[in-house]
DNA sequence: CGGTTTTGACCCGCGC
DNA sequence: GCGCGGGTCAAAACCG
């Protein structure tokens, strides 16, 4: 991680932490992502990104699903895991060139604990204003559940 | 009319 | 080799 520390720079969504020395964020550095090369198929997707995904998960209590974060982002699948009743929903960033993935879950415990996962680094700015999420950070839990 | 959501199919890794 | 669990695609529906 390097130039995001001081909330200099755009976290991959934790930008407006910077004043909030309240919640220590902790960032999964994640390892490099082997190339995937789909070959043989109609479809030949190749992820060739070097790689560094960073992964981030955190908890809030919130009735709605959807936290606005000040990205825009589209939705592509929605699956229902084990163990779990509430379907989770897969969403991307619209911005070209930005592949952030983000992950939306339900508790099937506590249905109003909704447990937002990131994957990725935006790498443009925010278009809208961060006030509504920066409410939700004040409330959320950090998800501790790497190791 | 354009972008986004929806929803089932497809695909892939892993364990048995 | 097959089945399961999880992740993604893609086409049509939907909404402003």
């Amino acid at each position: 991680m390097e130039g995001y520390q001081n909330g200099s720079s755009y976290a991959p969504f934790l930008s407006l932490t910077s004043h909030q020395n309240h919640s220590k964020l902790e960032f999964h550095q994640g390892e490099e992502e082997a190339s995937k090369v789909r070959e043989g198929s109609s479809r030949s997707l190749e992820v060739k990104k070097k790689g560094k995904k960073q992964r981030f998960a955190f908890q809030t209590r919130s009735q709605v699903d959807i936290l606005d974060d000040g990205y825009r982002w589209r939705k592509y699948g929605q699956k229902a895991v084990k163990n779990n009743t509430f379907p989770r929903s897969y969403y991307r960033c619209t911005y070209a060139g930005c592949n952030v993935k983000k992950q939306v879950q339900r508790l099937t415990s506590d249905q109003e604990v909704v447990v937002t996962t990131y994957e990725g680094v935006h790498s443009h700015a925010i278009e809208k204003s961060t006030e509504n999420f920066e409410h939700i950070l004040t409330q959320m839990q950090i998800y501790s559940s790497f190791n």
